[in-house]
DNA sequence: TTGTATGCGTTATCAA
DNA sequence: TTGATAACGCATACAA
């Protein structure tokens, strides 16, 4: 790991210049050079350094990706997708989590300075940075934003999604609904979900803030609502993980699901399918967006592209036994 | 991104050396002088390149990670744990992921180009791969790996654990038992835990091999041994997600867990919380073991040690409901 | 076909 | 207290 294009050379016989065209297939070089260069590099066991390539070529090679967290499924599923993709790019990546940290801006502006573009998870940043980074000229790829002058954006559909899920309920004959895990701010992916429902729903469901969208949050809020009088027929949560809260607080207040109160969640990560009832939802194709998104960024960094592209994946509904019962149940 | 510290210190009237000792607190700089140059600095908005930083100090303020893939909260809870303290060391976290990739050799020699140091999983990469990575020099620790020349390891207690386990497995009165998930290779962790209920149970455990440690595969695997006559009691399985499958296979041949058979797993991922029954586990810290790698890495990086050090976190015994019926239950 | 020399953006040594 | 300048490791015009 230490041994330089200098080295090589001089034992080679030749300049640097040569042992670099010869390793890069870059210019003309004699068989017999080729040859020598060859062995000497085997024997040196030399590896260019990265760090002189990129100076040189000037570009890193890598992509970033900002999440907020990597608990739960989904974020890790993006990644997973993203890294894949990079990876066939020849693109390293690199993480940066950015829950629980006092200073996101120093840390993804040093990021910034560490790859040739970089992957935005919805909030993980606050959107003064996300101005400051488009006009710095980082390239970027913003996963469920609303679109923005200068970054990709990529999302999955939710407004639609929850129209169909909210239908579906409705033919179940339920009349009053809650949505578990109000938004956390306007145009982003819960208030898509939670403007869906309510275009079906109309006045028949109220949002519930639930603080986060977590198993513990979701089980706090569900057994406040359904210890009250007059509780929901159906629970609608933001995200897989809420309406696995909600099944706890229901088992634990002795309601049947979905007999007493049905639940429904989002994303279908793999507890909603172990879940008892299994868990009637909407599958993201997680990875999916992110390979998209690492597509995107190439696109975006070798200039292929240069108009920002606003793309929206489909969902699929999926039910199973949590929202009601129905004729022939299908395990899927 | 693009001005550099030639700008600088022509703007601010100094020459580049002040520039930086201004920036780094390197050296003596008069009080004026450090003015201009904060100025100059502010006005163009520079930012040191992390390349040129690089090359000159001769690190990457980089960490490494190797994993086999990201499915599954394992891997993503360590890689948590080690990129916030990573973080907290000033250190970036740089991602690869193995499965599926043909030519890993080559992707993980660049990663070594890249970082200062790197956390290898398991049998994220071969044998030969290591040895090499630890001739080239490369600072590195493994995870749930035997002890190494030349390299940390670190993994939490599988032996005691499982002897524990199915010491409370008899304690249930039961007789037969199977153990799902055949280890992969000797000395690896499902290896320990095999040895361990194997020390305890004797001849009333078969071991069964699932092929890989997934649902679908426990499930296969499950559904063959309980449709078969003579039964196993009791199935001891090598992760949670093998068990859930095992969960699985139990619910569609209409057996009762824990009533007609038992089920136990491993890890205490999320979805063991919400199985239904609920899935008695061994925890293992995930975190910590992220967190502890980062800190162990750092120490080798930094030359705070040089002799290799490992460790073995404690686990802790999960008591739900899925390995038979306890007097007072108790939700965890 | 090969070599020389310059640039990439810093840090740090050594003089002044 | 400050400034030249030599690394750091490579790629690549430009010459030869």
């Amino acid at each position: 790991m230490d041994v330089t294009i200098y080295e090589v050379a001089k034992r080679a016989g030749v300049s640097i210049a040569t042992v670099s065209r010869t390793l890069r297939g870059t210019g003309p070089v004699a068989a017999r050079t080729r040859e020598k260069v060859l062995k000497a590099v085997k024997e040196l066991d030399f590896t260019p350094s990265r760090l002189g390539v990129s100076l040189a070529e000037g570009r890193h090679a890598a992509n970033g990706v900002v999440f907020p967290d990597l608990a739960g499924p989904y974020y890790t599923e993006v990644l997973l997708g993203y890294e894949e993709v990079a990876s066939e790019l020849g693109r390293s990546v690199v993480i940066l989590s950015t829950k629980g940290r006092s200073k996101v801006g120093d840390l993804v502006k040093d990021l910034a300075g560490r790859v040739d573009g970089m992957l935005i998870f919805g909030h993980a940043v606050p959107e003064p940075l996300v101005a400051e980074l488009v006009r710095l000229g980082v390239r970027l790829v913003l996963i469920s934003r609303d679109p923005l002058p200068g970054a990709d954006t990529l999302r999955s559909e939710n407004t639609d999604s929850a129209r169909a899920l909210a239908a579906h309920l409705t033919g179940h004959g339920y009349d009053r609904f809650a949505f578990l895990g109000a938004p956390l701010t306007s145009r982003d992916d819960v208030d898509e979900r939670w403007q869906g429902v309510r275009a079906v729903l109309g006045g028949a469901i109220e949002a519930v803030d639930t603080g986060h969208y977590t198993v513990e949050c979701g089980f706090e809020a569900a057994r406040k609502l359904l210890k009250g009088r007059g509780r929901p027929r159906a629970l609608v949560c933001s995200d897989d993980e809420v309406a696995l809260g909600a099944l706890l607080a229901a088992e634990e207040l002795g309601l049947d699901v979905p007999g007493d109160v049905a639940v429904t969640g989002w994303d279908d990560i793999m507890a909603a399918r172990h879940a008892r009832p299994a868990l009637t939802t909407v599958r993201q194709p997680m990875r999916r967006l992110g390979a998209r998104a690492a597509r995107a960024l190439d696109e975006l960094i070798t200039g292929a592209r240069d108009t920002p592209s606003h793309l929206i994946l489909t969902t699929e509904l999926v039910i199973r036994s949590s929202c009601g019962h129905h004729p022939q149940e299908v395990r899927t």
